[in-house]
DNA sequence: CGAACGACCTGTTCGC
DNA sequence: TGCGAACAGGTCGTTC
């Protein structure tokens, strides 16, 4: 699951560790990643996360685009231990290993140049001028629970952050974007914050595969809450908590104070 | 052009 | 218990 929380708790993981290291081998598999083996003997010189994307700049000028989609995570070996079943590339170091595991096997790995593109995506936590999202919402037509996960416009945010955060703003995941008013932009800008911030804090949100670098889970499932909630009592108001199919996604939502 | 849907994979859970 | 269907964090390409 890992959305803009867990990334950002591997960001902060990983550069401590791999900052101004070289590095010493990359071993490939999973027939489907393409062999890049170019970055070998090359130095990090940062670790930054993009989005759900976690860039890795390395001296002359490249970056390692990372992304573990649906079940892809990161796991470090200080020393040679076995791999776990799904391992699908291993970055090696002088000092460990970065070890990629991921079952369904979506993750992917590119290395590209490092041409500057200006990228106006916005990263929802972080601070940024609301009136930015209602000039592009206000003039489009779909639920607002699709706008808050599409990439194009806010970078980071995925199905189970997009649910808690409409839930704590009490807004109904099926309102159209033009309907949705400034002020209430305001409050989905300001709680989406709060629980981004909080689910870092948390080292993200461990529902099923999600470990952090050094295997641990997070602690933000214990604050979910309506995610993976349905049937349960709503927080606020003690109705159901429901779920329904939007766009494809699981939608976990109170149909009673999300209005 | 924009939105909806299936595809990409594998593992787990649910219902009969 | 066993088996098939449905479902799962995300994105991309095709279709309507």
């Amino acid at each position: 699951m890992p959305e803009l929380p867990e990334i950002e708790t591997l960001c902060r993981q990983l550069q401590p560790i791999i900052l101004n290291e070289k590095i010493h081998g990359f071993e490939v598999l999973d027939s489907r990643l393409g062999n890049i083996d170019t970055m070998v003997g090359r130095k990090i010189t940062s670790v930054v996360r993009k989005g759900k994307s976690l860039e890795i700049e390395l001296d002359k000028s490249d970056r390692l685009i990372l992304h573990l989609r649906m079940t892809g995570r990161f796991q470090w070996q200080s020393s040679h231990q076995a791999l776990p079943s799904h391992t699908r590339f291993i970055m090696a170091f002088t000092h460990g290993r970065i070890l990629c595991i991921d079952p369904r096997r979506f993750a992917t790995v590119n290395l590209r140049d490092n041409v500057c593109r200006n990228n106006s995506v916005i990263d929802p936590s972080q601070e940024y001028p609301v009136s930015e999202l209602w000039k592009i919402a206000g003039v489009k037509r779909l639920p607002v629970k699709s706008f808050l996960i599409d990439q194009r416009f806010l970078a980071g945010i995925g199905n189970i952050y997009a649910c808690e955060i409409l839930y704590e703003a009490s807004i109904n995941p099926w309102r159209q974007t033009f309907s949705v008013s400034k002020q209430e932009w305001t409050r989905i800008a300001t709680v989406t914050q709060d629980i981004l911030h909080r689910a870092i804090a948390c080292r993200g949100t461990s529902v099923s595969d999600w470990r952090d670098l050094f295997g641990n889970k997070g602690e933000y499932q214990n604050e979910l809450k309506v995610y993976r909630r349905e049937g349960y009592p709503c927080p606020r108001c003690h109705d159901a908590i429901h779920r329904m199919r939007l766009s494809g996604r699981g939608t976990y939502f109170c149909p009673s104070c999300q209005i």
